[in-house]
DNA sequence: CCGACAGCCCAACATT
DNA sequence: AATGTTGGGCTG
């Protein structure tokens, strides 16, 4: 642990406050963190063809269960009531067969009674709710059965923490901020490919008719991946864990099963108690401070947010992407926002207005998340960001550091949006609104500040970045030092583009740093539900893009773009492709009832539905992949949909599993082709119908 | 039933 | 045919 005189020189005021903090926390961030003995468990089903078993039910025996423990050894519970002989040559597992299941379960319910810390994924929901289920209606001995249930769907351990780690994995906060957004679905498979290089056991055929041997290892495959992401990159899950769940003052099973207004709710309370301050009731905020006072430009957003500034479309070369260090987080601090601060009773304080809302914030007293949310702040950017990246230090202390940096990026990242949603116990929404104008007024004076004081061309910019064309070194010097004057905010480069191509859209461009790797925002080449068929030739394309050194190497570059596409166009029209590489693959955000609107992964949903009426029913968060064809008419809706839905009967798609070749709409192909490239190519100055088709329209020759 | 925020783009459906 | 709405995915 530092010396505390240390600490304290990172903050510029030495207030009481601060100190008070500083000894609150700095011994919580360096507590070690144990490696807790702790257990996977993950079970293997009998079941039916296309049926999936119903939890609640438990109708079907339970054939496998496999635990794998943080020392890397698993042991697989297997039914085995034919006492078949397996052959164990080749699985360096330990395996405990059993002729009858409930003595296989009450040996499971022992194992588990061994360690402190259980690891499912998707206990809550699926493994554990099975288990107390089917135990109960094996009338094993309810004493011997670990579970308790909650009112709401947890599953907790009579003995022990369990941690369900879809439940964690799930929460927004941490998939994007602690984990850099690494995977997008919240499945096993893709979370051991994406974090652990290690997918589950492909299979031939069904789970319960597989041989004991590959069932084994099928079992203890899972059951492996579950406790390797708590142990994987130095125990990284586990450490964020301890680290937020003792930042904010919950227990492990809670933090880990709630988000992240939760979590800065109870870390804020637990400030307030420890001031002896009163927790005020949501209705007393809302009455007291009142509600929003701008226009948001969205309609059915409750407030006006940030600037988007307007892209001038084209190629630039040499262009600095500034950006300001978690703005919103610094404006906080900066500005003293907070619920009781904004809309104070102090008549001097009235004049203290955040620019275009009706909004004041008071002058007289700190306020309590200010304090927190910049004291949090500081203390990351101040010490632990470069502690985490320092050379100099053991790789424990930077492992310690790093961990300790996320887990405050994480609250620091949800400090601005939880003042703004409704659920948030301490709700109060002049604060995330005068937040958000504060933000536009520093955007827009830098804006200002570079064309009118340093004559400098600014590009496009989107809420806290400026991208600016050919600053000299000492112009960036001079606006760092400026934006620190003014706003008390970092204002630091983020890249430096060789050239980037800026469309007339809004979040679409890409670019390519110094060093060659190209970054791409918000093209459709790059968003996971392109087809594959679209996304090779505009990587390719960026691979090219990524090469070009200067403007003549550019119209070299044109040429071969021009080429792939036209390749690609060649395919198409031959069909040669695979399906596959067609395949649009949606995420379904609702359940199928709630759709108001006749759409395509809809379509494709109910015909699923009609093909396998005993399969698993899409639902919210599945992926539905669908092929574009000529419109057809189905019959018979398998499921009753929202009334807004009248007569809804003709599809313009198939599901990828029930499509061939000859289904396809080849026009509808070629059109994705082109929107995808499109995007890309018209930044580049190539013309689609010019270059591509390879032929010009008349107006362009009469021009 | 939900689960931090607003702004933007695109495709397809729905309405006029 | 033009315009508005819905839904998904993205930026910050």
């Amino acid at each position: 642990m530092p010396p505390k005189k240390e600490i304290m020189a990172i903050f510029e005021e030495q207030r009481s406050e601060i100190t008070e903090l500083v000894d609150q926390y700095i011994p919580l961030f360096f507590a070690s963190i144990p490696d807790i003995k702790r257990c996977s468990v993950d079970i293997e089903l009998h079941s039916e063809k296309n049926k999936i078993p119903n939890p609640h039910a438990a109708e079907e025996k339970v054939i496998s269960v496999g635990m794998t423990n943080n020392e890397g050894e698993t042991v697989v519970f297997v039914l085995n009531e034919e006492e078949r002989k397996i052959n164990k040559e080749h699985i360096e597992k330990e395996i405990r067969e059993f002729r009858d299941e409930k003595d296989l379960l009450i040996a499971v319910f022992q194992e588990i009674g061994i360690y402190p810390l259980i690891i499912t994924f998707n206990g809550d929901n699926f493994d554990f709710l099975y288990l107390d289920n089917r135990a109960k209606k094996l009338k094993i001995d309810e004493k011997l059965i670990p579970f308790v249930r909650t009112r709401s769907q947890d599953i907790y351990l009579t003995h022990a923490v369990h941690i369900d780690l879809y439940r964690f994995f799930r929460q927004p906060a941490m998939r994007i901020y602690a984990f850099g957004a690494a995977y997008d679905k919240v499945t096993l498979d893709e979370l051991g490919k994406t974090l652990l290089h290690k997918e589950k056991m492909q299979l031939e055929k069904d789970i319960w008719e597989l041989e004991l041997e590959d069932l084994i290892k099928y079992n203890a495959r899972d059951a492996e991946i579950t406790i390797e992401l708590t142990t994987f990159n130095n125990n990284q899950a586990m450490e964020l864990i301890f680290m937020l769940s003792r930042i904010t003052k919950m227990p492990i099973d809670d933090f880990t099963r709630s988000s992240v207004s939760i979590w800065i709710q109870n870390w804020m309370y637990y400030e307030h108690r420890l001031r002896e301050y009163l927790i005020p009731r949501p209705v007393d905020i809302l009455q007291l401070k009142g509600d929003t006072s701008t226009e948001a430009i969205i309609k059915g957003k409750k407030y006006h947010g940030a600037i988007v500034i307007e892209p001038a479309a084209g190629v630039w070369w040499n262009v600095h992407v500034l950006d300001f260090a978690s703005l919103y987080p610094s404006i906080i601090k900066t500005r003293n926002l907070s619920y009781e601060t904004i809309n104070c009773n102090h008549d001097e304080c009235k004049v203290n207005k955040i620019p275009e809302t009706n909004h004041w914030v008071c002058t007289q007293v700190p306020g309590i998340s200010s304090m927190l949310v910049g004291f949090i702040r500081d203390i990351r950017v101040y010490w632990f960001k470069d502690r985490a990246k320092d050379k100099t230090l053991t790789d424990n202390e930077r492992n310690q550091s790093d961990v300790i940096q996320s887990s405050l990026k994480v609250l620091l990242n949800a400090s601005y949006g939880v003042f703004g949603s409704d659920n948030f116990a301490l709700y109060c929404p002049p604060v995330a609104e005068s937040t958000a104008a504060l933000a536009r007024e520093a955007i827009s004076k830098t804006k200002q500040y570079c064309e009118e004081k340093l004559g400098l061309r600014v590009l496009y910019g989107d809420t806290d970045s400026i991208f600016v064309l050919e600053p000299k070194p000492e112009d960036i010097k001079e606006l760092e030092e400026w934006s620190l004057n003014t706003f008390q905010i970092e204002l630091s480069t983020d890249y430096v583009f060789r050239y980037c191509g800026l469309s007339d859209r809004k979040k679409n461009y890409f670019g390519i740093t110094t060093r060659g790797s190209p970054i791409v925002k918000g093209l459709m080449g790059k968003k996971k539900n392109t087809p594959m068929l679209a996304k090779k030739p505009f990587e390719e394309a960026l691979v090219i893009l990524s090469e070009v050194q200067t403007p003549d190497e550019l119209e070299e570059a044109k040429n071969k773009i021009v080429k792939i596409i036209q390749g690609q166009m060649r395919n198409i029209s031959k069909r040669e492709f695979d399906l596959e590489d067609l395949a649009i693959s949606v995420t379904l955000s609702k359940r199928l009832e709630q759709y108001d609107s006749w759409t395509q992964p809809l379509q494709a949903a109910i015909q699923l539905i009609q093909a396998y009426p005993e399969g698993e029913k899409p639902n919210i968060g599945s992926v539905i992949s669908f092929i574009k064809t000529k419109p057809f008419k189905i019959q018979n809706l398998p499921i009753q949909l929202s009334d807004k839905i009248v007569g809804s009967n003709e599809c313009s798609v198939k599901p990828i599993q029930l499509a061939s070749k000859t289904d396809v709409d080849i026009s509808k192909v070629k059109e994705l082709l082109k929107s995808t490239l499109i995007q890309l190519i018209d930044t580049i100055g190539i013309s689609w119908e010019e270059s591509i088709e390879g032929q010009k329209s008349l107006d362009v020759w009469f021009k």
